[in-house]
DNA sequence: CGTCTCGTTGAGAGTTTTCAATGTAAGTGG
DNA sequence: CCACTTACATTGAAAACTCTCAACGAGACG
């Protein structure tokens, strides 16, 4: 059940077998269904999940009060509201099940003690954050560069196994327009 | 000279005099003036900047041949090209002075060093990396949010000092739309 | 079989961009 | 310090893009 998280780990971090056990065991195991919330808005953000299998995405509801999809997170993604989650403040955000998904869950006090016991890991955030980084500077430099129509080419080239897992309303809310839009385009590409 | 990383350190670790002794001398100073590259283009990113005084950007020439900031660095914030950084392959971006400015500089070899050194500083960087996750997700939320005219507003509001410290034509490409725009909505805003 | 959500379509309205022209501020060399 | 040059900011009109709204069809699920 862990299996991916561990080679996670491996991939960035040499470990013991005994470290390992120990690390993993700051984790829990949690199953939610599709449409399942793991973190809702006015909320306390405690915790940080890891998808093991299944696939979650991060949303807002805005002004018009349309869901408008941040992050999408599949295997081996990190996911949680950041910045609720370091300040202790109430999160903005939901994070939600897309499909039913196994994920692991750590909490911010629990974090907190594994990075103060096993100081290694925070090589391995500090790696996880910074290609965090350059993902989403690589998704504003995309956003600007591209068309909408573009963009969504671009990111069916790249990504063909989201685009055909994920609902187009949610690939919608998360590339940034309008469900009725990204119809048009599609036909549009269609033809 | 260094007094600003050396606050921003202490902010977040707890450190001997001699240790920050050793820390700062990974650093070397560097004096930019305005318009000059720190990166451009195609070359290697193997640095990371840190800023001491005056303001960097980080932009990338789109396909229409028109410059797009999608980063701005005022006083005691980090910037690079964290993808190009890390995986060693030729950058898309260019990194520029908007002011005459001071800069303080470590290479990825000495980044390297420095965190097998002083492991202390794997959680310093952790805690950078994960703040600008933060930042990037709101960055995301607020663009999906507000209207163009609604988001210039806001970020008006929020960051008096930059709106009224750079040319309007690199806030105009920061915020995702063209200068002629930008224009626009300021003549709307005053009437 | 109903019910609900999702995807599609089309027309009209609102937004943002493009292009070209003008005005203005700032930097440079004499 | 002035004259010159260049880059930046503004304006307006037309074109392009994207959204809203309302309606319909198809599939999922109880």
């Amino acid at each position: 059940m862990h299996t991916p998280l561990k080679q996670h780990l491996y991939k960035i971090l040499p470990l013991s077998e005994e470290e390992y056990a120990e690390i993993i065991s700051y984790f829990q195991v949690l199953t939610v269904s599709k449409k399942e919330n793991l973190l809702e808005e006015d909320q306390y953000c405690e915790k940080q999940y890891f998808v093991i299998t299944g696939c979650l995405r991060k949303f807002f509801v805005n002004s018009k009060g349309n869901e408008r999809t941040t992050e999408l997170a599949l295997e081996s993604w990190w996911i949680t509201d950041n910045h609720a989650f370091e300040h202790h403040v109430r999160s903005q955000f939901y994070i939600q099940a897309i499909e039913d998904s196994i994920v692991l869950v750590i909490g911010a006090k629990a974090r907190e003690k594994l990075l103060k016991e096993h100081p290694l890991m925070e090589r391995y955030f500090r790696v996880i954050y910074q290609r965090a980084c350059a993902a989403a500077e690589r998704r504003f430099r995309y956003i600007d560069d591209y068309s909408r129509e573009e963009y969504y080419q671009k990111f069916a080239e790249k990504y063909p196994r989201v685009v055909n897992r994920i609902p187009q309303k949610i690939l919608a809310s998360f590339l940034g327009f309008t469900p009725e839009y990204l119809s048009e385009l599609r036909r549009k590409i269609r033809s």
